[in-house]
DNA sequence: AGTGAGCGA
């Protein structure tokens, strides 16, 4: 049946083709833009929200933070073909959705994710020698330091071994 | 948070 030949033809294309459509598989990755979708009414369900949006654009990826108890921050981030962002902005923005208007525009950019961070640079020239023995003192054959005994009370001191001068009071 | 400008795990 010469099925070997196509199916394997398949198996290499299909996975990168979900939703490619026709011969475009080199083409580089879709641009994508994100979109910041704000003032969403609080019982909106992200089905919900996903299926609006999706009557604009073809949501490449959209999601809606939730606090820790599981309810919607009211906002959320849809990420667009990028072609289709802007028209989903202005179809979008200010339309009304469960009684609110929504706010559609471009998303922030976000704190990078942990995939390029390079946060520490291997550069071995910067690194000081590890290995090796750097003496930071001097020390005397014996390998005691050599001890200099300070002289003490610069002023005011006995300032001489000198012994007073003793006159022998011959004189007279 | 029975709340309402914001920018996400």
């Amino acid at each position: 049946m010469s099925g070997l030949l196509s199916f394997t033809k398949l198996a290499f294309a299909a996975p990168r083709l979900s939703f490619a459509a026709g011969n475009t598989i080199a083409a580089r990755a879709y641009a994508t833009k994100k979109l910041f979708v704000g003032n969403i009414a609080w019982g909106t369900t992200d089905d919900e929200a996903k299926e609006f949006f999706s009557q604009y654009g073809t949501l490449k990826d959209a999601h809606f933070p939730k606090d820790p108890q599981g309810r919607t921050k009211g906002y959320g981030f849809l990420e667009l073909e990028e072609d289709e962002a802007n028209k989903v902005i202005q179809e979008t923005n200010g339309r009304e959705l469960n009684g609110r208007e929504l706010r559609v525009d471009a998303a922030n950019a976000r704190e990078p994710r942990g995939e390029f961070r390079p946060r520490r640079q291997f550069n071995n020239e910067s690194r000081p020698p590890r290995g090796e023995f750097r003496p930071r003192r001097d020390f005397s054959e014996d390998g005691e330091r050599n001890f200099r005994p300070r002289r003490e009370n610069r002023e005011g001191g006995e300032r001489s071994f000198r012994r007073p001068r003793q006159d022998s009071g011959d004189r007279e």
